[in-house]
Parts: C-alpha cells; sequence; structure tokens
DNA sequence: AGTCACTGTTGATTATTTGGAAACTATATG
DNA sequence: CATATAGTTTCCAAATAATCAACAGTGACT
C-alpha cells in the first residue's frame, strides 16, 4: 500500500465512469487524474480500466479492487465525520447546491450571515437546475425540490413553495377580473420550462378551475418572468419567493388570493452518513431559522 | 478528506503507542512521523493524542477517529490484496519472520530459492526469538512454535520440531549408555532458555523418565550447544533441524532412538484477511514443499 | 541528585512527488 | 471528412515530504 491518495481517484473513476469526468470531479486535470492511475495500476501490477477511446470500463482486476476501494475512501470520510462532529467549532469545507432562481434571490442573501456566524466554514455554492448527483460531486448538501433522485439521501422538508398568480397594477386598472375564469380573456405570460406551462389551476373549497391559458411571451427564467410582469406585460404565476417583496411594495398585485394553488415542498437533502458532520447540521438549522420555516419571510406581506 | 496518507501513520501511532515506535515501524523518521501527525490534527481541527514527554494516549477525538481509520487503512489493503490475489505472478513486499536458530539452519537457505523462482517478490526477513506483534510490524508472515499470540491469526502446521539426545562418538567412547537413566551421571549440557532446562523427559511404550540431568555448561544458543557437543563436552539435546546433518555424517550419535521427546510443532502464522495475497500463499506452499512437511529434510538421515 | 537513554518537536536543507499546459493520438459523431 | 472529446505524454514549475541535527522534557537507574 503505497499511496492510499491514489485510492479516490481510482473511485471516482469508477463511478464518473472516465477520466476527464473525474478530473472535473475531483478538480484536477485530466493529465494529472491519467498518471495517477497509471502509477496506481503499476504499483500493483494490473489494469485496472480498460480504455477504448471514447469508452471505459472496469476489468475483472478493477472490479474486485473497486469494492474495498470504496469502502476505504468511506471510512476515511466517517473518520473525519467523527471527530467534526465531536468540534465544538464547525468547521470545514461546505458544498452546496440549490436551484438556480432559489439561490440568486434567497441563498445567496443568506450565505454571508452563515460565513460571519461559522468564521471556520468554508462555502463552495453551486447554483444550478438540473438533476446533479450528490454522491458524485461531493455535494454536502442541496436544496431539492419534488422527487428524491437516490434512495441514499436524506430529505428534511425545509419550507413551502408556493406559486401565486400575479399582475401589475397598471394592468388590473385597464380590466376587471373578479374570477379566476377571467384569465381566459387575458395575456398569461408563462415559464416554458414546466411541461404543462399553460395550465393553470385554481382551488378552494367552492370552485376549482383548470384553465388553459394563453399569451404572448413564455421564458424559461423566473427572473426574465416577473421583469415581464412589472412591465404590466400579462399575467404572471410566480413563486413567492420571487414576488413577495412585489407584492408587499405593491408593485405587483395578488390575484384570487382565496385560491390556492398546487404546493410543492423545497427540500435539504444530504447523503446518508455514519456521521453526520456538523458543518451541514449547523447549514440545516441555519437554514431552517434563516428563511422561517412554514411561512417564509417572503410570505410575511401576504394574507393567504 | 485532504491526505488519506496519514492515516495508516495515525494508526501505527496508536497501535504502537507513541511516535518513536511508529517511525519505526513505518521506516520513517520521528520528526516526519510528528510532522504528519501534526498537519492531520490541524486539518481536522482537534487533537489526536495527548502528549506526554514519556507517554502518549489518544484524545477523544483521537478514539473516535482511529475506528474509522483503522476500518479505511484495512479497506484498502484488501483492496490491494483482492487484485494481488487475482494476478498470475506473484509480487509485492514479503516481511518475514523466523525463529533465530531455525532461520539461519534453513530459511536463509530456502529463500534464494524462494526469490529465484518468484522474481517480483522481495523479501525482508526478520531473524528474532522474541514475541513478536505480527499486525503492528506489519509482517506478512511468521514461523512460531507454541501458542498463538493474537486471536485474529491464523496458524498452520508447517513442520514438526522434534528434539533428540545427541553425544559425539568421542565422548560414547568413554562411557556406556544403555538406558536414560544412566545420563545421570553424565555431564548434560543444557539450554539456558527454556525454564525448565534439567529436566528431561523420555517416553517409551515401556518406561517413561523424568531425568533430572546436571551438567557443566549452559548456554542460550543452540549452535553453540552443539558445537559443545560435536567437541565432546557432554550430551546434549537439541532439535533434529540443527543436529540432523550431523547424525547423518556421524559427527553426533543419536542416544536413545526408542525413546521420544515431547514433540513441537513450527506454525505459519499470518494476519486474517479477506484476501489471502498471492505472495504469501506462494511462501506457504514453497515453504511447505522445501521442508518436506511430517519429516522434514533434515530428518532424512534418521531412524526413528 | 545526576547521569542516561529515550521521547517528541523544530528548523534548515534536500529529494521526491505532484500538478498543469500544451502537443499528440485515437475515435465516435454528424 | 471535419470536429469535438477522451486519454496519454513530455516538460517544467510548484508543493510536499523526508532527513539530519539540535533541542527540551522525563522517567529509570545508579
Amino acid at each position: 500500500m503505497k499511496s492510499l491518495n491514489d485510492l479516490p481517484i481510482f473511485v471516482a473513476v469508477a463511478e464518473s465512469g472516465g477520466f476527464s469526468s473525474a478530473a472535473r470531479v475531483l478538480d484536477l486535470s485530466k493529465s494529472a487524474v491519467s498518471k495517477r492511475i497509471t502509477q496506481l495500476e503499476q504499483h500493483l501490477g494490473a489494469r485496472l480500466f480498460h480504455r477504448t477511446t471514447r469508452h471505459l470500463s472496469l476489468t475483472e482486476a478493477g472490479v474486485s479492487f473497486y469494492d474495498s476501494a470504496a469502502a476505504a475512501v468511506r471510512c476515511a470520510q466517517d473518520a473525519e465525520d467523527a471527530v467534526s462532529a465531536l468540534l465544538g467549532e464547525p468547521r470545514g469545507h461546505l458544498k452546496i447546491a440549490v436551484p438556480l432562481s432559489f439561490g440568486q434571490l434567497h441563498v445567496s442573501r443568506m450565505i454571508p450571515e452563515f460565513l460571519n456566524r461559522y468564521p471556520l466554514i468554508t462555502i463552495d455554492l453551486v447554483m444550478e437546475d438540473g438533476p446533479i448527483n450528490l454522491l458524485d460531486s461531493h455535494v454536502d448538501v442541496a436544496l431539492l425540490t419534488g422527487k428524491l433522485p437516490d434512495s441514499s439521501l436524506i430529505a428534511r422538508r425545509l419550507l413551502p413553495l408556493r406559486s401565486i398568480t400575479v399582475v401589475s397594477p397598471t394592468y388590473t386598472a385597464k380590466t376587471s377580473l373578479s374570477c379566476p375564469k377571467d384569465l381566459l380573456e387575458e395575456n398569461c405570460i408563462t415559464r416554458s420550462t414546466s411541461s404543462n406551462k399553460n395550465v393553470w389551476s385554481f382551488i378552494s373549497k367552492q370552485h376549482s378551475y383548470e384553465l388553459n391559458v394563453t399569451g404572448n411571451y413564455s421564458v424559461n427564467n423566473s427572473e426574465a418572468l416577473k421583469e415581464a410582469a412589472l412591465n404590466g406585460v400579462g399575467i404572471a404565476r410566480l413563486p413567492t419567493f420571487v414576488v413577495g417583496e412585489y407584492i408587499a411594495n405593491k408593485k405587483l398585485v395578488h390575484l384570487f388570493p382565496d385560491f390556492a394553488m398546487p404546493e410543492l415542498d423545497l427540500h435539504l437533502v444530504y447523503p446518508e452518513r455514519n456521521y453526520l458532520p456538523q458543518k451541514v447540521k449547523v447549514f440545516n438549522d441555519f437554514a431552517r431559522e434563516f428563511f422561517g420555516g412554514d411561512t417564509p419571510y417572503w410570505e410575511k406581506g401576504l394574507l393567504s
């Protein structure tokens, strides 16, 4: 056993399925990865990977090596977690993944306070909407909505994500809206990411509607959609975390507050570990407190 | 997890109970050990050892760190073993511990042949009589007699260790010896290591004796004892592996061949592992074949 | 008490290892 | 057949690790 440091590299290559992708995960150059795998193979006296220029696969030896190697890095991680769980002052590097728009609007506000509160923690914040593999990319904790991508993950509900229907005051001045059905006659601007983007549902005790709205603008970015709504382009449905403040300062009007919309939850998601590192624990607690649980701060201005 | 390479060092220190002893085991300078532990502690942000100049003990953090760290290095070792078990040609470094006299007389003869047979194996042969901790000192395989020092070790019987009573022909010429009891009148030279060195027992179907022999020479080294016997100083009891060849070439006479003596076994001992490395396996097989099993080559000349 | 042998630490110097940029080869894709 | 991507290689710079030697503290043994 000459260099244990090769193990995490080997494991990364095996799991990500390539030298280049492993290099990206490990934040190394691919030449470095290549060299270390080569030297590991040399040390072991056996090839661990079949390399064809375009595809990589484990050899028989690689497969037998993998199990114990992965166990070794897991144990090493555990060892580190075990002491950090004992530590008074949380510390270490924390990689966080969050959805883009929520990250820009709220997480980015929270981070400075968090860093101030825990000066020994360093943060790598990744804002990205696509599905991410927490384990491969070494993300310590992620904010995710919807279903869990992997069963070895733990999810704790952080806050509700409610969307509401909004419009600018200048727009309402031109028309009268008394019932959701009236929206069928209006310019409804939509997010183009959601698959059934122009089916808007409204739920109340008395009536429920599923409306097939239409409009002249569709965009895959909440910020842009909000901008359009603010400028009176049309009526939009947006999460409260985007428009909450504009309702509060009257730049936007909350339409049909008596009707609810399907509600999602935002979860704190982290890999299952033997010892939950302090840094993850305090981040979770901090986030929960910062956002305010069931009625997040951006909904404080709303009377729903 | 910055440097996995610190783990084996930490584990060695924890297990050997000191920086200096760990340095010896790891074949490093103690300053190197000291520095790497220090940097590991710095990285973790916690002290792992309580150091008083003369004694070392694990801190609370050190204890929690230890379990997983030890598991990690064990897994790493397993990973390596797993591929080496698949390998065609055995290779790697093999550390062997053997009793001093047996090592000098027989193992040292065997090694050249072994190295010749397996050119990719390198050997570190330790000849020592005291008790050795296989695990701490990274001995891959040991030849031991008697009881096992540790339960996590595996012992396979290699060959019997028989001692016989011998005397030089010049000595027998001066006296008549027909029965073990006659030894009470003779000069019996003994090994001073064995605790009850001057109680010699003889066992046969007809009679058994426990004789309290006396003599004018006692020495803790079989070679010296053999030398004395060869020079007609007196009657000695020596293992067949020491005197076998001298019986064969008539330099010594085997007394009372009809009587047996308590018999010991020499065991091949190695740490329990998930994958027995090829190099250990081939060494075991080679030793078994080389020495000849139940009647080792040095007993071939004897008619017992 | 005072050697003595041994422990762990530190600083300076030297070796070794490691990492990165760029050039190179090979191959799937379109 | 061009292009983008994957892995390897060479060369060089930078970081890391190891050693030696000197130091300081402590228990054991006269």
